[in-house]
DNA sequence: GTATGTGTACTGTGCGATATAGTACAGATA
DNA sequence: TATCTGTACTATATCGCACAGTACACATAC
């Protein structure tokens, strides 16, 4: 059983795509932590894509430590993680600068950016 | 005369880099409305890149309104521009999103975030 | 006029990422 | 034993990206 919702567009991979829907599902609440994620050959089955892509995702997302792979049975959701510093600079630096570049770029306000993260935080949707 | 600065990395195209640079350099004001925008072939050369590389930079910037192009002449910097309703939720809702998710799912505070929006607010670095 | 500098549009080549199809194997579970 | 897991292959096709090189229309400067 899939529990996280996906709707594909153009423009991005399509591993890269599931593998955001699970971070966001994992920090929604939507998955908790000990949930048994899918196999790679159901997640297959069930999106509708290739094997290998459903693999790729499965890696991926072991690699964030997002999900532990249980050898001979499959997946369980992990707990949120704590970042490491580079990951920290990562974001709080660059990933914020590009939002602010942009914003600027579009001049939109600063309030408006600041409304809109403290929305986004409360997301149960 | 190249008016911004740029440090090639691996990981992601360089003429996105390169279309981000200039961003950056219009909204920190290092490059000014109305200043004279490299040529295709001055980039080119002066960034060592390939001429279409730096012809794509060019079409891009011009498609997104950051430059004017004067044909015969070549470019100028345009006035920041005023975001369009898709530009404004794009940017509001989807990329706000996403580094929110990214955030939770590293357990980065919400306070930690908004503070390095502001910081990153008043870059005339 | 000529020479030069613009943007733009092509043809090719090479490389890597992505997605697909299909097969196979080791290991754990039931 | 049968079935499920993750994982690792071989192949194919398409696309984005960067590169090399050539060509054309247009405006400017001389």
């Amino acid at each position: 059983m899939i529990n996280f919702t996906i709707k594909f567009q153009y423009g991005s991979p399509i591993y890269e795509q599931v593998v955001y829907a699970v971070k966001k599902a994992v920090v929604t609440g939507q998955l908790k932590p000990g949930d048994i994620f899918p196999s790679v050959r159901e997640m297959a089955k069930e999106l509708r894509i290739n094997p290998n892509t459903a693999q790729k995702v499965i890696a991926h997302l072991a690699r964030e430590r997002i999900i532990e792979i249980k050898p001979g049975i499959g997946s369980l959701v992990s707990e949120l993680n704590t970042a490491t510093k580079s990951q920290r600079d990562q974001i709080l630096n660059n990933e914020v600068e590009k939002l602010v570049v942009e914003s600027k770029r579009l001049s939109i306000k600063r309030e408006d950016v600041i409304d809109a993260i403290n929305r986004n935080w409360k997301l149960d949707k």
